[in-house]
DNA sequence: TTGCGTGCAAAGGTTTTGCATGGCA
DNA sequence: TGCCATGCAAAACCTTTGCACGCAA
């Protein structure tokens, strides 16, 4: 987990600035790329995935999938991130697509129950709940009636 | 979610029949292709990943997430699948890899407790809890020593 | 100068799609 | 016969890799 990174290059330094400046929100490789093919400040895209991957490594970055056949999101997990409280999950509507960040203190029994009861140390970053949000729930509901 | 399908093929049979008989494996979309290749009966591939969303749309089958870059899985949900109860649910170990079937009443909780708190209905058969399995957990304390 | 980081292009693996053919009802 | 399902091939998509060049230390 610490940094194996021995040089510093204008690449990794504006990586990681345009993540930081981005809590909460879910980055994609592709988001990076065009991001910086924009602004004309390109960064090649193989650096893109190699400096994202190094640095989920170095757990400066948290890295989960939403979906099969979803790019790869990223978020930044700072010190002033929220995500570093370590009560924040992802939830992933299957109806409408839509990503939910849920700030829970429940999310820590759950936790060491999967810990205590099935050895299990579970990693909430990296793991996404599936079902139906609020919006959906309710649209299924009127139109079962 | 009801059956759309109008012809019943002999794909389609086969297709189900080898789900069937696997309970608890995940299978992918090439595990399918290369079984039936093995056995000469083959069923073109896209005729593969066709059926078997439509089988995950009919609720036939669920179709789970383990990894960006890795195959979708899936499993048979009927009667007698062990996942009908609800209480299984998948853990994936980031470190070796392994897919591991949890069963846990436990599980109805933590559901109750996202609908309740949350708004979220959430779908434990595709939801992956992903983290470390006991046995890398026991490796990393050791190495940490 | 050393060797890590970069960028391009190509390859890799999974899934989707277009289109003509085949088969169920 | 009418229409859906199939199968092949090609495309699409995200990610990784090989290799030569450039730049940090």
């Amino acid at each position: 987990m610490e940094p194996r990174s021995t040089y510093k290059t204008k690449q990794k330094e504006i990586l990681l600035d345009y993540l930081i400046n981005r809590p909460g929100e879910h980055i994609t490789a592709g988001d990076v790329c065009e991001h910086f093919r924009s602004k004309g400040s390109s960064i090649g895209q193989s650096t893109v995935y190699r400096q994202l991957e190094r640095l989920v490594d170095e757990g400066v970055l948290s890295k989960y999938t939403i979906d099969v056949n979803s790019p790869a999101c990223f978020e930044y997990m700072g010190k002033d991130s929220h995500v570093e409280k370590g009560i924040c999950f992802h939830c992933k509507c299957e109806k409408c697509g839509k990503l939910i960040h849920l700030h829970c203190d429940e999310m820590e029994a759950i936790k060491n129950h999967m810990l205590e009861h099935h050895g299990f140390t579970m990693d909430p970053m990296r793991t996404v709940f599936y079902g139906l949000c609020e919006d959906c729930s309710k649209e299924q509901e009127d139109s079962d009636k």
